[in-house]
RNA sequence: GUCUCCGUAGCUCAAUUGGAUAGAGCAACUGCCUUCUAAGCAGUAGACUGCGUGUUCAACUCACGCCGGGGACGCCA
């Protein structure tokens, strides 16, 4: 955390300063690394914002506070430029990189570990895909992106539950009961028709020949029974070969239908009513409306239909009202593209019942394009069009495949090229990455051949690493927090992606310019211990993504 | 029509949330393996950041308006 070290102080000395002119501010400067035409390792704008607070010269201000920074951060800065309009460039002492990086290799595998010591209670749900289809690459996107955001959170200390909400009532139920019955029946020889309102995918014609292999009567064979528990059955196979496991599933009959006693009032009825008896919702024409047009919403909506059946709205409402009654502080979730209309309603409803409408983070990821043959896929389960997570894995592979949907931010629309995912899938950037952590093993194992290696954190010389292309590489992994930290402020992993990339990058110059194991022990040394730090960096940091990290490749 | 997201190199995407000369990977071209893994490194080429106006010391980033693309606007889930 030396970019909050670096922050912290300037705050110090800036609230002074600003004292000294008699103003109240705190400025809300940033500290950055500059770009690489500038030699310096940090470079703040305050004084510009001082400058246009009091209207004065930026450069004046500049070095009115480089003088105060440079008299009381001497143990820490080297070196302060005034540049530009007006950045303060801060060149830093080596051995604070040195310390960092001391750091990593006596905390290893914990390191940056709880670093905001915040114990929140959070739940995080994604994927919730319907149980009437395989998942598709859609879905693959949202379930890396919510797996990869909750092992950053547990990262950085939060008490993360991973929720899978399953949507196991409605008409898309009996819709699929059909469908499957409808083949069975095809099956069996009967001349009946197979609409073109049903599930198309060749898995529901799988189902229906499973059950005529089992030799059930018809009678018997309760449809909707057999297929969701099959259907649901691929989904966990499939998230299980992406490296996805969940904390809980919760069943939206839950909600509905109540823990199995029909006589007690369910969830759902509980909030219905009490959205009632509060005078936000009312009845109109034989239905339950919610007036969500006071609030943030465009129009009222409909929690119970004519036929007092519940919408899937309502149901939701009262599932988010029980994740808060389990005493969850924070809720996440992670929604397609699609479900963006939705937001306004919800939170609407959350704020008549009384939570904070802003512990409930809603992270929408654009939805996939499919390309084949340089051609757009049109995408509907219905129609059983669409390109399965399980093909895509089959082709290649759980790590680049989840690499590849975390290297955009969730927010920007990707196409997936099935052609280049395969034909390219080798020089995957994924696989640039792992490649550090395999060549970095073979040094290491290499190095056991010899007895004359400082193996001590402590007694080895680490100003030895003096090379433009080592003190890069240490400073780059001395930045490892600042991401971490950033990931979870833009909730996106795909900073990630990137900062592994250019560590990788950093690494293969090292590797280059500077031969490890030579005849200078103490040398060899330090830089054996550079490469276990690196290790230990790329380990955390594909493990947040869910990749795996070979020795060998 | 209303709301929303996106538009950056030939392609797929970044740009530390308003910072300095806009960066990677793939594709193309040129070099580098008898020493720790060439799935690598060095170099060349490739950008009027869709267009326009504005805000300011500073705009890919913010505001407004166009153009183009995705998505959402059910008593579906």
């Amino acid at each position: 955390m030396i970019k909050q070290h670096i922050i912290d102080s300037l705050s110090n000395i800036v609230t002074k300063y600003s004292q000294s002119k008699s103003i109240i501010d705190n400025f809300n400067f940033s500290v950055e690394v500059p770009p690489k035409n500038i030699n310096a390792d940090f470079a703040s704008n305050v004084a510009m914002l001082i400058a246009k607070k009091i209207n004065m010269n930026p450069k004046i201000i500049a070095q009115e506070l480089s003088n105060i920074i440079i008299s009381n951060t001497s143990e820490f800065i080297e070196k302060i430029e005034i540049m530009g309009p007006g950045f303060i460039n801060l060149k830093v002492k080596n051995e604070v990189f040195y310390r960092e990086l001391k750091t990593i290799l006596r905390k290893k595998n914990k390191y940056g570990k709880s670093i905001k010591n915040n114990k929140c209670k959070v739940i995080i749900e994604f994927v919730s895909a319907n149980p009437t289809g395989p998942l598709h690459v859609g879905h693959g996107r949202g379930a890396a992106i919510g797996d990869s955001i909750s092992r950053i959170l547990k990262h950085l200390g939060y008490d993360v539950t991973k929720e899978y909400y399953l949507n196991d009532v409605g008409n898309q139920m009996l819709i699929l009961a059909k469908s499957v019955e409808a083949r069975y029946k095809q099956l069996s020889g009967e001349k009946i028709e197979f609409s073109h309102s049903y599930y198309q995918g060749e898995y529901i014609l799988n189902i229906a020949k499973c059950l005529i292999d089992e030799g059930k009567n018809i009678n018997e064979i309760n449809f909707k029974y057999e297929a969701v528990k099959r259907i649901l059955k691929m989904i966990k196979d499939d998230l299980k070969d992406f490296a996805i496991k969940f904390d809980n599933w919760f069943s939206e009959s839950n909600i509905v239908n109540g823990y199995g006693n029909r006589n007690y009032k369910t969830e759902v009825d509980k909030t219905c009513e009490y959205l009632l008896t509060k005078g936000y919702a009312y009845e109109k024409d034989g239905a339950l409306w919610l007036a969500s047009s006071k609030f943030s919403d465009d129009k009222d909506r409909v929690l119970r239909r004519s036929s007092g059946e519940y919408t899937y709205f309502a149901s939701d409402v009262a599932y988010h009202k029980n994740k808060f009654e389990r005493g969850f502080l924070k809720l996440i979730n992670i929604w397609g593209a699609d479900h963006h209309g939705y937001i306004a309603r919800i939170k609407s409803c959350l704020r008549m019942l009384n939570f904070s409408e802003e512990a409930l983070n809603i992270i929408l990821y654009q939805l996939v394009v499919i390309k084949k043959a340089g051609q757009p896929l049109a995408m509907s389960t219905r129609m059983g069009e669409f390109i399965t997570l399980r093909e895509v894995l089959d082709e290649v592979g759980k790590d680049a495949c989840r690499f590849f949907f975390l290297m955009r931010a969730p927010n920007s629309q990707f196409e997936f090229d099935l052609d280049i995912a395969k034909k390219k899938s080798v020089e995957n950037p994924v696989f640039y990455v792992q490649y550090v952590n395999a060549r970095c093993n073979s040094i290491i194992r290499e190095s056991y051949n010899r007895s004359d290696i400082i193996r001590d954190v402590e007694s080895v010389n680490f100003d030895l690493l003096n090379t433009e292309e080592e003190r890069d590489l240490v400073k780059h992994l001395a930045m490892f927090c600042d991401i971490l930290c950033l990931s979870e402020k833009t909730m996106s992993p795909h900073h990630f992606t990137i900062y592994l990339t250019e560590l990788a990058n950093k690494y293969h110059k090292f590797y280059e310019h500077c031969r490890i194991l030579t005849a200078d022990v103490s040398l060899t040394s330090a830089r054996l211990k550079l490469i276990e730090g690196v290790m230990i960096i790329v380990k955390i940091g594909l493990d947040l993504l869910g990749v795996s990290t070979p020795n060998e490749m």
